[in-house]
DNA sequence: CGTGTCACCTGACAGC
DNA sequence: TGCTGTCAGGTGACAC
């Protein structure tokens, strides 16, 4: 569900209206989703505080709160940020409420309660939760061409899908928009990352850049569960061009777009357009 | 270093 | 209708 771009819309939809809120309550009901506290600290550190600031990293969000105080979220598959009245009733998979001072509530509602909360210091929670071992930003200007050929020259071995999932080298992409970028630079998912010529390099990362930037233009992509802040969908799922299409005729060429297994992966490619390096 | 499998949970869907 | 099995966008741990 939220990649790079559904977690950036979240972050804008969510920012202005939390910029200098104050919190007058926060309980958390699912205990197991605080990684690194007792849970009664999620209530006891926040109470008082007031939103400064949300930052994205990859698919993580961090707020920011006085005395260096931050709170880190991760929504992994099902989690939804929502901000909502207090009148509006609670979804079935609720798991924390922040009142604030203008009657508007933070909810977090995650069906499959696979997200994760930190709370503590910036220090403390980046490393607690993976945050400082994150690799670069893609849509980042710091992020070239060159960095980008680098990460592939240093894994020859691996297989560029599996290579492209991994938060550790490039930051925020997921299932969905590793496919599209393959799809769109040409590659198929299987190639090895040492056998890419730098004409493709190019591609792929122009590729990956372009599609990343057309997901959060389009407010993300909705198949299931994403929503943003305000519980809108997002409609790049009427853009995309091979993830979800198994089975139906490429829009390229005409050719049957496949589905396969790739680094354990459902895997989406049109092999026809995709050239296996 | 690389890949495959499992686990964490719940719900949707296919097949019987 | 309802049971069972399979699968799902993420990630980390583990075995090989």
């Amino acid at each position: 569900m939220p990649e790079l771009p559904e977690v950036e819309t979240i972050r804008r939809s969510l920012l202005p209206l939390l910029k200098g809120k104050k919190i007058k309550s926060a309980v958390l009901t699912h205990s197991k989703l605080l990684k690194n506290a007792e849970p009664g600290e999620f209530s006891s550190q926040l109470y008082g505080k007031t939103f400064q600031d949300i930052i994205r990293r990859g698919k993580y969000l961090m707020f920011y709160f006085e005395d260096q105080l931050r709170l880190l979220v991760h929504l992994r598959m099902t989690g939804q940020l929502r901000l909502e009245g207090s009148e509006i009733e609670l979804k079935k998979h609720n798991h924390f409420v922040i009142d604030l001072d203008d009657g508007q509530q933070l909810r977090f509602v995650d069906t499959r309660k696979f997200g994760m909360l930190y709370i503590g210091s910036e220090e403390s929670v980046s490393t607690q939760s993976g945050w400082h071992k994150l690799g670069p930003e893609p849509l980042s200007d710091k992020f070239s061409l060159e960095d980008f050929a680098a990460i592939l020259q240093k894994r020859p071995k691996r297989r560029i899908k599996a290579l492209l999932l991994d938060q550790h080298l490039i930051a925020g992409l997921g299932n969905i928009y590793v496919d599209e970028g393959l799809f769109r630079a040409g590659i198929h998912p299987q190639s090895l990352a040492g056998n890419i010529p730098p004409p493709k390099q190019h591609d792929l990362y122009q590729a990956i850049r372009a599609v990343l930037a057309d997901g959060i233009e389009h407010r993300g992509t909705t198949l299931n569960d994403y929503v943003d802040g305000f519980g809108q969908t997002g409609s790049f799922q009427f853009q995309l061009q091979v993830y979800g299409r198994a089975g139906q005729p490429c829009r390229e060429c005409e050719s049957t777009v496949q589905r396969i297994k790739v680094a354990g992966r459902s895997t989406h490619v049109c092999e026809a357009c995709q050239v296996m390096f």
